[in-house]
DNA sequence: ACCTGTCATACCCGCCAGGTATCACCACGT
DNA sequence: ACGTGGTGATACCTGGCGGGTATGACAGGT
């Protein structure tokens, strides 16, 4: 009487996404009369209008969009359910895989922690084998909600540990990266403001999910093109200091006095039970 | 093929909390057969044994009990996905019913607090109605996590905070609480050593989650049980400071000076984006 | 051996999810 | 005004599967 299917969610999800049947119904490989059947079935089961259908189109209802996010929610917890039953399954046939974690981290980032992290644990007795998963810094909030992964290495200020337990492991102070030659090298420390508004040198801009901020700056996708930028004295970039690692000869860090601190998190979903977690999360507080 | 159903997820955490196909099935409404054969399916469909079935009775594999875990936070994700919908539903008709927002509370902690914010946010422009839930301290993070509950006020160290946004709104020490007569009374500070092992006074025990946990003292299930006991001199009671407003002139507050501080925070679901919420934490910060 | 309690199997039925064909509607062209 | 294309809704049919009843297989307790 009063409960979700995740095919309705599914569906709503796929409506709600596309504002549009018929692609919705292409994208679920279904014809589209079922699916609209579907949505009114599920108005009339919740009592709610989710969909405004005017001529020429569909639109949310703020019932719909609460569903949308909600439903969102609930089917990335169905998914993780699955996955993460099929990868315990056949951990206690005797002499079988062992017990795995997958723990997701933004490429580059942190890895001399993350090296010293993966050593100690495998010293570790009854340890986990740990699969590294590099992925996009925002990415990982959703890899470990859908079950892709059990564990993140995620960094303040710039992903959200909303929703996850976590542990902080290290702290560090933001540098400004500037070519070589250029005046402002020459300082001991900058500030925010020093840096965000240089004339003929503006701050790089990265991604936030896949789409760019407007701005002055050029665009950059990694951190391979930003080295190369930098050295061209095409821009400046803020970055974190362990970055100082990968840095060129024709570039000078300076660090900048009131940028906020990047820390370090081992973050896992919150209602998480695992023992193989639990001695990762022990081993990372213990470095 | 590779999506659970809600209704296999509802069949299996029956089955798994029950450990017994028979009164699975009379829980859900259902025969037995029907019920046996969906867990294989399920159970094929995962490529995972999940139950252990032995003569007599069924056990829960490794697997298994990650689908009880991972199973009963995403039901509990699509019942929040369906209520908050219906609650969300008619906002937006015209005149139609105000958004509405649901507080749980434990009856008569930081009731001060409470009144204070409930002024406060109603005086505020465009607030939203705020209905307060009073329940068990141990039941406000199941309301919020299935959607019974919008927002609640808790207490860390006794709440967990896991999984949920928080903001902290007030700190206090704990007393304990004594017989007036008591010797022990005359003190100005206790520690919590001394009030735990008083010679025929033993602390009185609170259920976790219903069951209470071992030990000499009494059992009491609320507030005042627990008063007259003390003023009976038969029990010792540690509570937070603002306590101190319920106590009779029999009882006599001693401040402790090593028992944990309590936290009141305000705490929501992390993934919500709530205006009316938003509002509310907004004026709560702000006490 | 018997009975008892367990879960699995066999078989049947009715419902509903899904497909196809079509309609109703509106915004466009001209 | 009139087609025309593209939208979502309706009508109707069919197959699969979810669910019920009856029964089997098997292990313990007596």
């Amino acid at each position: 009487m009063d409960t979700l299917e995740t095919r309705e969610l599914r569906y709503f999800v796929a409506v709600a996404e596309e504002l549009h049947f018929g692609r919705a119904a292409e994208r679920l490989g279904m014809a589209q009369p079922p699916l609209s059947r579907a949505i009114q079935q599920l108005e009339r089961r919740l009592g709610v209008c989710l969909l405004e259908r005017n001529r020429r189109g569909v639109r949310l209802t703020g019932a719909g969009e609460v569903l949308l996010h909600e439903g969102r929610a609930a089917l990335d917890a169905t998914a993780a359910a699955a996955r993460r039953t099929r990868r315990a399954g056949g951990a206690d046939s005797p002499g079988g895989p062992r017990n795995r974690l997958v723990l997701a981290v933004k490429a580059a980032a942190s890895h001399e922690l993350l090296r010293k992290l993966l050593d100690a644990y495998a010293a570790e007795p009854d340890s986990a084998e740990i699969e590294v998963v590099p992925c996009a810094i925002s990415e990982q909030e959703e890899l470990l909600r859908d079950g892709r992964a059990d564990v993140a290495l995620m960094h303040t200020p710039w992903n959200s540990l909303a929703g996850f337990d976590s542990e902080a492991l290290a702290t560090e102070g933001q540098i400004a990266v500037l070519p070589a030659g250029h005046p402002l090298a020459a300082r001991k420390t900058l500030s925010l403001a020093d840096v965000s508004d240089i004339p003929g040198l503006p701050l790089a801009r990265w991604p936030t999910r896949g789409v760019y901020a407007p701005g002055p700056g050029p665009e950059v996708h990694n951190q391979t093109q930003l080295a190369q930028l930098i050295a061209l004295g095409r821009t400046v970039a803020v970055v974190p200091d362990s970055a100082r690692s990968w840095l060129w000869a024709e570039h000078t860090a300076v660090p900048l006095a009131d940028a906020p601190p990047v820390v370090t998190h081992i973050a896992w979903p919150a209602h998480s039970r695992s023992l193989a977690l639990a001695g990762l999360v022990r081993t990372a507080v213990r470095l």
